[in-house]
DNA sequence: CTAGCGACCGACTAGTTGGTCTGTCAACAT
DNA sequence: ATGTTGACAGACCAACTAGTCGGTCGCTAG
């Protein structure tokens, strides 16, 4: 009785597991198809060549990636006025949120891709750079307010500090990864808070 | 006149270069020995599977960064027997060293077979292993004997401190090649050159 | 009733890809 | 001289891979 998914839906969240898993490479359409339960004339209907589905699920990722970021500062501000505190929340958030085990961590699918050198192809590149400069500028934002009231923070650092959160968190899926030790993010994670109290301490 | 450099290596060579290109699954054994110029009799002589060309180059890699590491603590300890001054010469260095054009970057190798799976075919998560188990350790001795002259620095948080040095070099080395930007690298090393001091400061 | 259309099916293909196999050849021991 | 061995050469192959194409089916407008 269940209204089925779209076979569109299903070929991309099968895809966005897959090369989450092995890589865009090493992910072959038919591995795809047998996941999403399609055929290969509904794949080739749905996505021109293999490299418009790469775009598709890089689409995918960064929009659920800016909605989580967007949350965060929002919950944040709903809380305090104060734009450290903002940022110190938004923090802590990612932090609770990684503390999750290796299989349900989602990392980064976009590493992938960068890896892969696959970035100017089909205009994946594009959707990648949007969510790096969304990220430094939401949260460039809230350090420019912050500094204001905290003078040990300077103005020319902010890009590099806002950078620093897609670096730790990048770095850190790495890692957890490598070692297969689901609690390095949350930890890494901590470090980056840590370093940005220190940073927004007023006195 | 000159000796050839031997198949072996240039075939480590080539594959070291086009896999930090375009990962691993994606670079094929023709286009090795392509570059290498090496015949496929050569390759399958040397290495019995595609995979022992990966162990191989991993090996390779680990070998150089894993030197590189050592050289830069044992000049630090030659200058200061300060073992935070020390760990501070070595994060200046590699502040130094990041700032070259992007594709003198070397990036990480390893990272391609972690994002692609490929640690337990081959052996190849043990050289990995191994290097960021190097990493941890010799940094956690440097900071373990700064903390005793400086009480704002937890022992508890010695490993991770550690571990951040990894995360941020390497997420870096991400930022750096998805925004084609190469003087990323160095400026989060500031930024992990910055956490510590604000860690290791005297008082 | 039917012509058209978008969604989907799956057998097929042209080109790759990792890996094999039969040799060649120089060096060295017997 | 003759056998052995290790380093390489390159034609060949089976399996796979992205992409194609002729066709089916249900829906809707005329």
């Amino acid at each position: 009785m269940s209204v089925e998914t779209p076979v569109r839906d299903r070929i991309v969240a099968a895809a966005r597991r897959l090369v989450t898993e092995r890589g865009f490479a090493a992910t072959t359409v038919d591995a795809v198809l047998e996941v999403a339960r399609a055929s290969k004339g509904a794949f080739f209907h749905h996505f021109p060549t293999k490299a418009d589905l790469g775009r598709a699920i890089v689409e995918d990722y960064v929009a659920d990636d800016t909605a989580l970021l967007d949350r965060l500062i929002a919950e944040g501000e709903s809380r305090s006025s104060d734009q450290a505190e903002v940022l110190l929340y938004v923090t802590r958030s990612i932090e609770t949120i990684s503390a999750v085990p290796l299989d349900e961590q989602p990392s980064c699918l976009m590493v992938t891709f960068i890896y892969e050198n696959q970035l100017d192809v089909a205009g994946i590149g594009e959707p990648v750079t949007r969510s790096i400069e969304h990220w430094r500028t939401r949260i460039s934002e809230l350090l420019t307010r912050a500094a204001r009231t905290r003078r040990s923070l300077r103005r020319e650092d902010i890009p590099a500090i806002a950078d620093h959160f897609f670096v730790t968190i990048e770095g850190a899926f790495l890692l957890a990864r490598a070692t297969g030790d689901a609690s390095v993010l949350s930890r890494q994670v901590g470090q980056l808070r840590r370093y940005l109290e220190l940073l927004l301490a007023k006195r």
